[in-house]
DNA sequence: GTGGTCTAGACCACA
DNA sequence: GTGGTCTAGACCACA
């Protein structure tokens, strides 16, 4: 985990994001425990408050769920998970196609482009 | 232009970003005049100073300039223009990119979903 | 005369204090006619009515009178002219002490800049 | 400081120039926390909205930075204040020595006066 | 009619 | 408590 964050938009949006991203990857299983609130929010250089709004996204989106006094976890339901990441990716294909659209890139300067850069962005992490 | 705002970040910044997206794309070409702050402010449903604010992001990034009393132009600098194209392609493609990685597809599926959307994105407009 | 105004002040006061500094300086001499309002404004691509008010700053300071129908001229009280051009010199050497001496510039140090610049700023003419 | 504003200037940018002579000078010192906005905006009698922009001003200069909720710091780039102070030095120079000349005062006279007024200008606070 | 500045006041994210 | 954004509305310089 790489926690920097961008100006532009709510810190706890950006964590939320973060965590959502482990948990699509399998970087966090399903059932697999959560980091308590205060260790992620030491990892992440963060106010508690802020890491409890993140884990309340996931929470919503059925991605966790909370024992009560226990701690937090990884949903078991892999078919929550799977669908998560399908609409995640569909969503970011989505953006990044109507994106350069909008640029006036067509899809033939997409593959160009793409094959120029795959294999050489292991700088970065913005989700 | 569809001017349709996500709640998650700044206005001003989105509008930016879309005003940029008509120049890169021509859209608005080298010369042209951009629509008066009040236009744009009754275009965007948003209050004139947040166009203000908008359009300064853009005259810091000279890709408009001021005519005193007269209105806003698109740079007639081509140069400036194709230069930030490239610049918010590489950016948008990297953070695409370093994305998927991080949701954990590969370049080959990559590949498959993309074959599998082009030109089906027709509805969406964020940038 | 070289036209080139600030943004950051209105421009009749520039236009004011350029017409001024030729009075002061004696190249619009005593009972020198001034140029036609039209002439100026063409002169300075600047709309009459801004030249306009700029003339009624000079008027105020009695520098110029006005011979109905018949033209604007210089006043050919000398020492109007004179009083005014002390009155200049004395803030102008005061604003540039104080604010050196705000930003932390001993009058020594002045003096090694000055002898350093003088005879070397031909291209500017602020004022 | 002392804030009593020009009426022939944006506040914004007389403010954001009381601010840079606080910080060349080293009234303020790299890593120096700025007061707050509201501070400022109660002591300069003005409002919050103005100090932003002001402070904005500084930010895009790189003379000062924000720590997001904690406020705002002079630079620790002890460089770029440097840099800063010489260019400001130089501009007011070419603008005093350039005013002079077209007021019809030569270098010789420029000393007569500076030796006569050095020392006396307590009273005002110009920038 | 054009851009620019400013205020009063509200509301948000984060600590 | 800290900075940041946004609105409604007013007023100015310039053409």
């Amino acid at each position: 985990m790489n926690y920097v964050f961008d100006n532009d938009k709510a810190i706890y949006l950006q964590l939320a994001q973060e965590l959502t991203s482990d948990i699509i990857s399998g970087k966090l299983k399903p059932g697999n425990k959560i980091p308590t609130v205060r260790e992620l929010a030491v990892l992440a250089s963060v106010n508690p408050n802020t890491v409890q709004k993140a884990l309340n996204e996931l929470e919503k989106n059925s991605l966790i769920y909370t024992e009560r006094t226990n701690g937090k976890y990884v949903t078991t339901n892999v078919e929550i998970i799977d669908q998560f990441k399908d609409k995640i990716i569909y969503e970011k294909l989505d953006t990044f196609l109507s994106d350069m659209k909008n640029i006036g890139i067509s899809d033939k300067e997409i593959n160009t482009y793409l094959s120029k850069m795959k294999g050489k962005n292991n700088e970065t992490n913005r989700m």
